[in-house]
DNA sequence: AAAATAAATGAATATATATTCATTTATTTT
DNA sequence: AAAATAAATGAATATATATTCATTTATTTT
C-alpha cells in the first residue's frame, strides 16, 4: 500500500496561498492549485474531497497556525504591559512574515467557503490574550471593556496597517511599529 | 431613441450589493445579478461591457460615496477634537448602516477585479481628513505620525468592530461606541 | 521477485458561467 | 399615426471550471 504523503499537503496549501495572495480567492481555480503545486488535478481530490474542503482545511490550519504565533515566548509571569508588547510584536510579525495567510484568512471571513458561525476571530483561540485583558482590568490598567471588543480594536489597527504597507509596497519601519504600539497601548489602557 | 436608465444601475447595484454581503465576492455571477435586479442577464451588457467593468464601476461608486458620507456635517471651525469626533461617529454609522458597501469595498482591495494600484484607502478622497490630523499635530494635540498610519489606526479599529459585531450577529451599543471612540482618541491625541 | 495495493496522472466529462445575438418592446422623432 | 431607434429580452453559444475515472506508477507486503 502506498501511503498518502503530508509533503502533498504543504505544496496543496502553499500553492494555494500565493495563488490567493496574487489573485484573491476569487480567482482561484482547482487546475491553478494543481499546476502550482506540481501534481495532477486528479492528486487534489485525493487529499480533499472537493474544492470547498480544500479551502476549509487551509482555512482551519492557518487559523490555529496564527493563534500559536501570537502567543510565542507568552510568558503568564510577566506584568502585562511587557506581556501585552510582546504578544503585539507577534501579531505584526505574523501579519507581515506570513501576509499570505493573513490575507487568505481575511477573505476566507466573508466567502461562501466558510460557514458564517466560522467567521471572525475565535475566542477559545485567543485565551491566553483573553486572561491577559483580564488581569490588566484588574490591576486597573487595561480600560473595563469587553474582551472581544478589545481585541478587535488591538486586530483592526494592526492589520489595516499591515494591509495599508503592503499595497503601497511599503516596509515596516521601526518608527511606524513603535508608533503602532505606542497608539494601540494608549487606546487600551486606562 | 430610447434612453438608457440611471434606476436601472441603481437596482444593478443594489442587487451586487446584496449578493456580495450573502455570499462574497466569489459567489457572485452575472446570471444571480440579473435575477435580484429583476433583469434579464443581456441587459447588464447594455450597461456595462463586462463583469469586470461591473465590479469596478461599483467599487468606485462605493468608495467615493463612502467618503462623502464620512464629511457631513464637517466644519473646519470646529475644535479639533470636536471634528474627530463627527468624523470618528460618520464613519461608524456608514459601517453599520451600509455595511454590504463596506463588505463589498474590502473584498475588492483584495480580488483580481481592481487593479492593484487603485487598492487600499485612496489619500485624495479622505484630504479633510489629513487636514483635520495636520491641524491636530499643529496644535501639538495629535501624535506625529503619518497621516497614512494615522488613518489606518483609525479605521481599523473601526473596521474590525463592524465585522466583529455583524457575524457575531449583535448590534453596537452606545457603551460600546463611546469606548470605541474614547479608545480611538486616546490612541491618536498626544 | 511477484503480487497486491493505493497513490498519481491527466484526458474526458459534466457543469457552471460569461457573453452574444436574433427578436421583441418601449420610446422618441418625424 | 407611422417610422425609426435603441433598450430589453432570454435562449443559444462559447468558455471556463470542478470533478470523475480508466490507466499508469510507486510502494509495500508476501
Amino acid at each position: 500500500m502506498r501511503q498518502k504523503d503530508d509533503k502533498k499537503i504543504a505544496q496543496i496549501f502553499s500553492a494555494t496561498l500565493q495563488l490567493v495572495e496574487q489573485n484573491g480567492l476569487t480567482g482561484i481555480t482547482m487546475c491553478d492549485i494543481s499546476k502550482a503545486a506540481n501534481l495532477a488535478t486528479g492528486t487534489l481530490y485525493i487529499y480533499f474531497k472537493n474544492k470547498e474542503e480544500l479551502i476549509n482545511a487551509l482555512f482551519v490550519e492557518c487559523r490555529s497556525e496564527s493563534a500559536q504565533f501570537y502567543f510565542k515566548n507568552h510568558n503568564t509571569a510577566d506584568a502585562v504591559e511587557v506581556s501585552f508588547r510582546k504578544l503585539f510584536h507577534n501579531i505584526v510579525q505574523y501579519r507581515l512574515s506570513h501576509f499570505e495567510k493573513f490575507v487568505f484568512l481575511e477573505q476566507c471571513y466573508h466567502s461562501a467557503f466558510i460557514q458564517k458561525n466560522k467567521r471572525g476571530i475565535s475566542s477559545k483561540a485567543l485565551q491566553p490574550l483573553f486572561s491577559l485583558l483580564n488581569k490588566g482590568k484588574q490591576q486597573n490598567i487595561i480600560k473595563k471593556a469587553d474582551n472581544l471588543l478589545l481585541t478587535w480594536y488591538i486586530m483592526g489597527c494592526v492589520n489595516e496597517t499591515a494591509k495599508g504597507l503592503h499595497y503601497r509596497s511599503k516596509k515596516m519601519s521601526k518608527t511606524t511599529l513603535a508608533f503602532l504600539f505606542r497608539a494601540c497601548w494608549d487606546g487600551i489602557k486606562k
